[in-house]
DNA sequence: CTGTATCCTTAGGGATACTG
DNA sequence: CAGTATCCCTAAGGATACAG
């Protein structure tokens, strides 16, 4: 697995081969708003991810370097996952699909608050929200 | 079709339950990027999509209302695709994708000039590129 | 708790032929 | 040109059981 020949050198497509499905950003959005990191936390995402689904996303995740895999010191036996650099920079683009559904969805569940914090700041709350993640990379 | 159970009312949700897939923001670049508007020019890209992925995927993004289909005035019997604002308003989400592929992607194709362009002025690209949009849309 | 493994069903998608 | 319609295969995914 891993290098599937490519249909194009397109950035869209280059993305889309990573993220084209149904369940791959919703793990990236679990590590990245929601302070998820490890297994039995993905798991219990209303979406209800399934066992084999979220073991292979989360391999791919880490073969693409998006995610780093580490044993938990504190407990033992599990395992932690963080967001690498690489996966932190997904973090505009998450903000932008959050922007847009909160928009056209009637259903949306996003927070007025941090719709009119984007609009009236989005640098500063970009910067802030990764450079929380950062430290969580780092620690 | 149309209206499945929806996993969550997760805005990533939402958007992913529309272009959670290989093809779908394919043809949203190529009438937001590359200006392409027919059935034909979306078959020739060179991801070569199948005919029945395109009249799929075309049809639920005119469903979603993303996309507007209308009869070509000038030629008769073709038909004319065009991003309404709900699909223009998808502009900011390719964009940070591109950056983010641009980014990480060894083989990316992007145009320097482009990433320079909106880490420099990405409000103004961004309303430029819109606006051309919408005149489109006006047309 | 963190996964693997298996089974089974459905959805996605490639190829190609055909129609208005 | 703009699609439909098939056929057929593979990938995706749900359910559940099992293992370290």
């Amino acid at each position: 697995m891993g290098a599937q020949k490519r249909k194009s050198d397109c950035p869209i497509n280059y993305a889309l081969e990573l993220f084209g499905d149904r369940w791959t950003l919703l793990i990236v959005r679990d590590m990245m708003l929601k302070g998820k990191h490890s297994y039995g936390e993905f798991l219990k995402s209303e979406e209800k991810i399934a066992t084999n689904i979220l073991a292979d996303r989360l391999a791919l995740l880490e073969e693409a370097e998006v995610v780093i895999k580490l044993p938990d010191p504190a407990h033992g036996s599990k395992y932690i996952y963080k967001l690498s650099q690489k996966g932190i920079d997904l973090l505009p683009v998450l903000v932008e699909l959050i922007m847009w559904s909160a928009k056209y969805d009637p259903d949306s569940t996003v927070e007025k608050k941090f719709v009119t914090q984007v609009k009236k700041n989005r640098e500063t709350l970009l910067k802030e929200i990764s450079s929380r993640l950062k430290e969580e990379l780092a620690a």
